[in-house]
DNA sequence: ACCCCAGAGTAGACACCGTCTAGATTCTAG
DNA sequence: CTAGAATCTAGACGGTGTCTACTCTGGGGT
């Protein structure tokens, strides 16, 4: 951990760090490469050893969103193991939690691409949706929800929180409103799931 | 309707559905504005006159967006007038189908922004939920739904669609996954509705 | 212990872009 | 008919992504 040497020791990590923030900060319109290489004091061309492409940054941004997402989800629907819907709630109040706070990072994970996602973005979003399994996977064995319906239940699920956090990121509507519409979700797929 | 004038006549309209076009095509960073002067046939400072911004050209097309949307749920609607099952299913198949055309403009249109939307986006935007409004105010009335929820049960509705859209586009699941979460989606609303 | 080579960072160039400004041209209201 | 507002042109500026050739340096094989 010496002062200015020529090799810089974890670029990578901090050019991430520093773009997550900026994304946080002022949307995906404010990140530059070379912005990006002053703030960590290297030169605008030191970026390309690590990301070929401002592409690759954006990427690379998404993986570690996915992967962070699905440590959340999992973390706040690990709180209530035996508890269907109280993991229901948590899970979906984490998801919208993370939607919110990292808007402009969640639009460039869910973003309309003409090309088909990189592999490891891929795999970061499946990692995503497998810890969906993980956390109703008990529930769905014990015949909770509509048996057969199980994987249409689970992305519609997601796809619904999902949603409301569109409506509220995009400013239409308040956030206090997406926290209504998602406890009414929670609700009506708990329902759906007592009679299944 | 000349040749060569100094006057172009139409650029902002030129302008708009050209960008419109190339949306479609390549997505947003292929958006440029000297390109778009270029096609127009006009230099590359014209656009000014008609779009102080980039910015403005993209709340420009935003706006378009949502009066389309709207046109176009709208007239799905109206052709199953008596038969709220197939209204519904109608909407929400019109939803997803203008979501995969023109995913790159639903991304514009749904995009989170940092900053509050323009009041023109605002308001095209507002004409968008109201078409949903006057196309199921008669349900309402006659309290086909959970009395007391219509408005959060209206955009729920409109954010499950959504966020099947956004899955889809961001290619998270298959067109074909799609339409059969929306078909879910329907099912359930309407199952909802059935004991409101 | 040495070399050397692949990876990491530097520096300059290039084309393109958004934006600003000043000026020319055309339309239109009075 | 004329003045002023809209519209369009043309040139300049700084910033950005990307390419290329070059330099530096740390670690592995002999």
């Amino acid at each position: 951990m010496s002062r200015p040497s020529f090799h810089h020791g974890n670029l990578r990590a901090v050019l991430l760090d520093e773009a997550e923030q900026t994304l946080r900060e002022g949307g995906v319109d404010d990140l530059s490469l070379r912005d990006l290489a002053r703030r960590a004091g290297v030169s605008h061309g030191a970026p390309r050893s690590h990301f070929v492409d401002r592409r690759a940054l954006l990427d690379a941004l998404a993986e570690r969103g996915f992967s962070r997402l699905a440590d959340e989800v999992g973390a706040a629907g690990a709180a209530f193991a035996d508890d269907l819907a109280g993991r229901v709630r948590a899970v979906a109040d984490a998801y919208l939690r993370f939607a919110v706070t990292d808007a402009a990072l969640m639009d460039l994970m869910f973003s309309a691409k003409t090309a088909a996602p990189t592999p490891e973005v891929s795999a970061a979003a499946g990692r995503l949706f497998s810890t969906f399994d993980a956390l109703f996977a008990a529930d769905f064995a014990a015949g909770r929800f509509r048996s057969g319906e199980e994987q249409r239940t689970k992305l519609l699920f997601v796809a619904t929180v999902q949603g409301v956090a569109a409506l509220v990121t995009s400013h239409r509507i308040t956030p206090d409103q997406g926290a209504g519409l998602v406890a009414e979700a929670v609700h009506l797929f708990l329902a759906d799931a007592a009679d299944g």
